[in-house]
DNA sequence: CTGAAAGCGCTTACAG
DNA sequence: CTGAAAGCGCTTACAG
């Protein structure tokens, strides 16, 4: 069972592919054709059920109305969130999305991103790993149409749209001071990122400015030994330590804490105070809940395919800076 | 800035661009070119950054090398752990994934279908919704490689893989009945997804088998008003018909399920038992841990693409049938 | 051992 | 008003 092409339905109706394509493209009255003709190859083409190759029609004019998406872990809420609004923007101005996880695996997140190239992607939106920095320097040097989100390479001139993670942890750190933990650890991962160095500078900044604790406690979890060496770490940190309050710089952290602070029997608030960057179910539905910053993801969505849509030559709204910062929001809950 | 193409290389070398191809396709040797002009082929390819254009790879060679799949949600947990499998395993075989999500909604799902079968992928893995099952149909009578997820069709002749869901059932309802609860609720949603229809007659059944219990209590959670609504009817349902223990028929139900049980201040198992299909992170970090039946999304997930790829004549190990259950895995967690 | 040619299914500038 | 032709970037059967 072969697929209708444009031809079969030229020779069905004994016109030129040519015509047909004016017509099957709504180019009939441009090209004034008859009415006759017009209606005739209509009729065919939803008959035999007629669907153009898209392949081909991409090969022709060069555009394949697709946009590639790279985000770290599809799996994790926060990206999961983003892919779906984005994927919805999109929509409006016609492009697919087509998403991958990178895993924060560079090599996978290069080889992705050579697979987006060869299948032509319109324009690229990207959450960067690590070993990326290259791959999206080139990128920018051809001008490809590029959105980084989350993160990007403070050395590369790129567009990009991320939460103002600077103030985010300010907010919530002056949450738990108004509240008068005077106690407050923070707990990261190892990454040279610049979204956890932008959150772990915050917070020592915050420290730095406070006159009820000098001292930073600051644990950087190496999550390269999976989920029970995390578990496992953050423990000895909690017992050794013993904060007042505690910040999670992600919501995977956040999750590993909840665990942590489960296993070693502590009690929310009372032994210690919670504060998460991320929102989550999760932390909603947590008894007590937890006071998390909520990074606005439909926002960032939007503005990155504003962005990339200026770049493709399909802005409505002209976007004056492309390079964007969005606040976050305070939820507070029964954890400070 | 142009891409580089085949005929750049021929060019550059002074090769014809079939020789250029050749090479690159790895089938020097085969074709008996010369080690002096392939090395150097290969070299200019590389010093140019040479990457074929899939486009047209595709076009000519009629392989997409893609696999399109639609899930009903790629945020939910379920869908996202299945969607990220899949990839995996599709890799395995040199195949790309896109996927979309059809929100339940069958005009979406349609048009998704569409989309897919212009863009020329080479087999399509489907959580199927109510109203594909015309072009479902379509797919499988013109023999196109698809496989059905989670969920199929009755009428129609297709491979499928889900969980057994009655046997899920089945295990959970045994497990409250050896705990002594003799009040068993079952919670759902109104709809005619064969997926559905299998967990509750497993239900019936299981209550037609029981001699604790005679009276079905059944709720049909109607999704549409969102989630304020749905929480309403669930608390209404419990406050009303005080069952001692309530069967989530999804895992979004059993969240929903959380919100009520703590809107209406019941204690959880002592007032109240609760069991849910499928597993997530909330349930397992919830306060008690909510007993579940987990599904085995990595086998579903493999299943389906070594069933795919049989039809795509890709198949390592033949697979003997492409109508498969898998069983359920019963977590006891302390709600029980 | 290597090259010229056809063709995948479209679109579009050109000719009539 | 409509058609023939070129061409997007590849692959591969054919010729030499």
């Amino acid at each position: 069972m072969k697929r209708v092409s444009l031809k079969d339905i030229a020779k069905l109706v004994g016109a030129s592919p040519s015509t047909v394509s004016f017509i099957l493209n709504g180019k009939a009255s441009q090209m004034r054709i008859s009415d006759e003709l017009k209606n005739k190859v209509l009729a065919t083409a939803k008959k035999m059920g007629y669907q153009p190759n898209q392949v081909a029609v991409s090969l022709r004019t060069g555009q394949t109305k697709i946009l590639g998406l790279l985000v770290e872990d599809i799996s994790n809420n926060f990206f999961a969130s983003l892919a779906k609004t984005i994927e919805e923007e999109a929509e409006e101005f016609g492009y697919k999305v087509v998403y991958s996880s990178t895993e924060n695996n560079s090599k996978k997140g290069v080889e992705l991103l050579r697979m987006l190239t060869q299948r032509q992607v319109d324009g690229y939106l990207i959450t960067p790993t690590v070993g990326m920095e290259e791959d999206i320097e080139m990128l920018a040097r051809h001008k490809k149409p590029l959105v980084l989100m989350d993160r990007y390479f403070p050395g590369i001139e790129a567009p990009y749209v991320q939460v103002d993670n600077k103030g985010a942890v300010e907010k919530g750190m002056e949450h738990l001071v108004e509240k008068g933990y005077k106690k407050i650890a923070f707990i990261t991962i190892e990454s040279p990122m610049i979204q956890m160095r932008q959150r772990e500078e915050a917070y020592l900044d915050a420290i730095a400015k406070s006159s009820a604790q000098k001292k930073k406690l600051i644990l950087k979890v190496n999550y390269s030994g999976g989920r029970e060496t995390a578990i496992e770490q953050i423990t000895d940190f909690l017992k050794k330590q013993q904060p007042d309050a505690v910040f999670f710089a992600t919501n995977y952290l956040g999750i590993l804490g909840l665990e942590s602070i489960r296993a070693i029997s502590l009690s929310i608030p009372k032994d210690l105070a919670v504060v998460c960057f991320d929102d989550n179910d999760i932390f909603r539905l947590h008894l007590p809940g937890i006071t998390v910053l909520q990074q606005p993801v439909e926002a960032i969505a939007r503005t990155a395919i504003h962005i990339l849509m200026q770049q493709l030559g399909n802005s409505k709204v002209p976007v004056k800076k492309n390079q964007v910062q969005l606040a976050a929001n305070l939820i507070v809950r029964q954890s400070t």
